[in-house]
DNA sequence: TAAATGACTAACA
DNA sequence: GTGTTAGCCATTT
């Protein structure tokens, strides 16, 4: 069922410029959201019109398997995403960016102190600012 | 109304 | 690097 949520949470999809990826946590973060499960909610039930194959975990791998899993990464890999032998994209190459001004301006939250912290952290996975 | 479920994440062992 | 635990919240039974 359609929600509010989910309208914030796919028109932030939505505007994920082609080749690039973003987080479920990400996305929940600047959708003003606090659980990222409900990202991968709204995704199960999304529309076939939107570039949900941009949305993964933030592992950087796709967190589906079988038929959808291999779907998605082919629809990736058709706009330029690049795997690893691991299965997993580089944030610091394809991680969407988001501009500030316009997510401020579209009613969007910044995205958090999760990810520079994160960027910043030795695990340093998540390199996206 | 209560319990179970899930395309998640962070923290810790 | 992997495996386990807890937290969190919308949706479905």
């Amino acid at each position: 069922m359609l929600n509010e949520l989910h309208e914030k949470i796919y028109a932030l999809v939505r505007a994920i410029p082609r080749g690039n990826v973003t987080t479920y946590g990400q996305l929940g973060a600047m959708a003003g959201l606090s659980d990222m499960r409900t990202v991968g909610d709204a995704m199960n039930a999304c529309p076939d019109d939107m570039p949900w194959q941009r949305v993964i975990n933030a592992r950087g791998t796709i967190s589906l398997g079988g038929a959808i899993g291999s779907k998605q990464r082919a629809l990736l890999e058709q706009e330029g995403v690049v795997f690893d032998e691991n299965g997993r994209v580089d944030f610091a190459t394809v991680g969407w960016k988001p501009d500030a001004a316009w997510l401020t301006a579209n009613g969007y939250r910044l995205p958090p102190p999760l990810f520079q912290k994160r960027a910043s952290a030795q695990n340093s996975q998540l390199n996206l600012f």
